[in-house]
DNA sequence: TAGTATGGATAGCGGCACTGTCCACTATCC
DNA sequence: GGATAGTGGACAGTGCCGCTATCCATACTA
């Protein structure tokens, strides 16, 4: 296959493609002369996979890079390949000196994770981007908020489990190779799926609690009664 | 207090607060000259909010002009608002023409909805984007980690109630303006947590299951053995 | 009264994910 | 075998976005 049909079984554009490559999320393809190059199905998986952790998991190129790299490792572990995946898809704070209501936060996450017995979490970026999350709540007056914390905790937990399960599935009949990838795809398009899962049961429940006749229109277009419509 | 105070008290510089003025996010001070203003701690509030629903929500500044009309909205209820935060920061995917996995998609989620018994949720954005992650499940070939879908489903109903449920308590206590505030808290801080907790929850498990002594080191450094390290 | 801060307006910047263009060549169709 | 379309590779340009820099006339501040 050369490019052209790459693009048009994918859908992405040929100097897209040729920019993936350039920035070394997808090998080149063989060279059968100077400025000939065949692909294959590989390619084509590896091209939809990174249009997956593009547009799903809303993934940097650079990152994306990072983790293709995890990917190919030949010598990885998917509790490693967890790591990576963690680290690159937890969101990055420039660091800036902490603030007392960072300090308390990471306090309370560690408390947290004493308490709730995690492992090996110790110098985990998500526990960084959690002190952050509730140092938020704080400075913008919303600490209880943090109520919700240990239902949020129990449901994680049971999320793991079975993103953990799935990847343990696959493992039991197929090769290393596709595991690994299955943990990167659990993990980013796992959050997408559960951001949209918990959207949809806000929803549900709050139409439950403030009224049966209630829908809630496509934006902020303002102004009618308080609860009916 | 004028415009360099707040900049001081809240860590935004003083030309980006003009920018968010000029955008629509923060109202102009209170003019007492033809150069000189008066901002109150609603301005310093109401900065901190949009710093959070930039850093940790990710929303684009156009997105947050538009949630926060809602909140200045007088007439809306909690359940409008949740709407409208959903809509807004759901991802919304540029509506190419549906391929197969698309409408499967569909169909799946329809399914869910029905069996979960999900009310008011027929035309909500959310939907679109877990067909779309199922999609791209789908696409990459990893269509069995839909094999999660009920445990996620169950747990962002749990996640959901905890939610309201905050919400309720403060409005047990808070005038409107400040409930409407926390549901756009709860939805946009409450993602950035979960998230957090999850890749907690993903390495203490692994970590179980794959290696008392494994580690999880800071990236793709690659090339050691299988779990050990 | 000198120096700094302010509101308002407009232009520019840096990062990022592409996209367009050019070139010498190759594959393909008639 | 000649016209047309496609190809690999290189590099410049584009569009969006969240700021940031500069300027000006005016107003507080030491």
């Amino acid at each position: 296959m050369r490019i052209g049909e790459l693009s048009r079984r994918t859908g992405v554009p040929v100097p897209t493609i040729k920019y993936y490559v350039r920035e070394g999320l997808l090998p080149a393809g063989q060279l059968t002369s100077p400025n000939q190059a065949a692909y294959g199905e590989a390619h084509e998986r590896r091209l939809r996979l990174i249009r997956a952790l593009l547009d799903v998991g809303g993934l940097k190129v650079a990152a994306i890079a990072e983790v293709l790299a995890a990917v190919d490792d030949p010598a990885k572990s998917i509790h490693k390949v967890l790591g990576v995946a963690s680290d690159l898809l937890v969101p990055r704070y420039p660091a800036a000196e902490p603030d007392e209501a960072l300090l308390a936060a990471r306090e309370q996450v560690d408390e947290l994770v004493t308490q709730r017995g995690w492992q090996d979490v110790h110098d985990c970026p998500a526990k960084e981007s959690l002190a952050m999350a509730l140092a938020t709540l704080r400075r913008v007056g919303h600490e209880d908020f943090v109520q919700v914390l240990d239902v949020y905790a129990e449901a994680a937990e049971e999320v793991a489990r079975a993103d953990l399960e799935a990847v343990a599935a696959r493992s039991a009949r197929s090769a290393l190779d596709g595991v690994v990838e299955s943990v990167i795809v659990g993990t980013v398009v796992g959050e997408a799926m559960f951001s949209a899962l918990r959207h949809l049961a806000h929803v549900d429940r709050s139409s439950r609690m403030y009224g049966e006749a209630a829908s809630h229109g496509q934006a902020a277009a303002g102004g009618d009664g308080e609860i009916t419509r």
